[in-house]
DNA sequence: GAAAAACTGAACTGTTTGGTTCATATATCC
DNA sequence: GGATATATGAACCAAACAGTTCAGTTTTTC
């Protein structure tokens, strides 16, 4: 019996070499982390390391996709919900915020940023399984809102493109250039709804009143 | 008497070492560029580049502000177009998506969030003489339209950093990521018209045609 | 044309790093 | 309890790289 169910046939220290790399490669970045630091932090050996992973770049793609996909599921789940257009969009919205600026949020796009050039398929598995999963779970939820009549959207890819990109206005640049280490709750449900209202404004069946500061969570 | 004019009180190699340092930072990015291949392309010993720059990472922030300070300069003038709004909007707007889809923008963009955590002040150079410039321009003029009666803004601060974070919508992200090398004149007019067509719904004062494609350059 | 300033080139240092190897030890399974 | 898979740790390797140094050469300056 194994406390985490089901069979472990990978080697015993498969979760502690993932979780010591998630720590290091979140503190000092994919050149910044040392495999010597990271076994370390694991309290695995450096043989065992590599009997997993053939290169540090590999070991890198496996902890980004974890995360990710943890990310990423919760943002679907938020989508899911019923009830008013307005009142959903602001939840997923405010979801996105949450974690463009979350720590974890922000290092991996750093990472990965700064390695998608030399590493290709990193890039494309961290969108796999991160943005273009929420992507395509938003465009979903837009397209039924739109058949339901309670949204008005012509082009869907574009529309579902936009938002993400509403709800970093201004702070997502700022935290990831390290201009600053946190906003306030009222710094942050502005950028909130104004994407909501923004949105809506364009998507929306009925004239949002446009001077309304939009309904709070 | 000398052929770029006046006084070149630093050493006469300056020119040709940023150039090099130039070619080979946005080749292979700020960890992946050796000083000795910047020499090599630069034409240049060893010992006069650590005679300009004591080191790599003084460098490089001299080549990111030089690249920066060239692109916002040009979005600035054209932000001081005349005409009708929509128009100056659409060909700001033009501008800016084209310069994160440039090579040189997409490759700085690339290096300087690498970079930023483990140098800050390379991020905030980077801000106040690219991004941060081209958002105060942008803010003035769109008090001005909304002076004029020609916009109707009430947060100028949050209007200002909506534009430019629309106009990223997918295209920034996927390219980035390099997952996509270029895109057709049609996708990006889409993403052109979309941001535009957005900003005036919920900016402008008149009610903009919703269902028009918006007004071609 | 001579003094001063700028530049060269090549060797050298010191360190870091990713990755390998292997004899030994520990856990797991039947 | 013996066989098999898994893990250890410590030494080791080769390569790369930022940065230094300096005796000698070229360019500028006046």
């Amino acid at each position: 019996m194994n406390a985490r169910g089901q069979f472990v046939k990978q080697g015993r220290k498969w979760d502690q070499v993932l979780e010591g790399a998630r720590t290091i490669f979140m503190r000092d970045g994919f050149e910044g982390a040392s495999v010597d630091d990271i076994v370390r932090e694991a309290g695995v050996s450096k043989a065992t390391l590599y009997s997993y992973f053939p290169d540090k770049r590999l070991l890198f793609v496996e902890v980004a996709k974890h995360e990710c996909k943890a990310q990423s599921d919760a943002a679907i789940d938020e989508i899911s919900a019923e009830g008013n257009v307005g009142v959903v969009l602001r939840h997923v919205a405010g979801r996105m915020v949450r974690f463009f600026m979350s720590p974890v949020g922000l290092q991996v796009y750093r990472i990965i940023v700064g390695e998608a050039q030399r590493f290709p398929e990193v890039g494309r598995q961290f969108y796999e399984h991160g943005p273009g999963q929420v992507r395509e779970r938003l465009k979903e939820f837009l397209g039924c809102a739109t058949a339901a009549g309670q949204l008005r959207i012509d082009d869907l890819d574009l529309a579902a493109d936009q938002l993400p990109e509403l709800c970093k206005a201004g702070l997502h640049m700022q935290m990831v250039l390290g201009l600053r280490d946190s906003f306030t709750d009222e710094e942050i449900d502005r950028v909130i709804d104004g994407a909501v209202d923004m949105f809506l404004c364009k998507y929306g069946v009925d004239p949002v009143a446009r001077t309304e500061p939009s309904t709070r969570a």
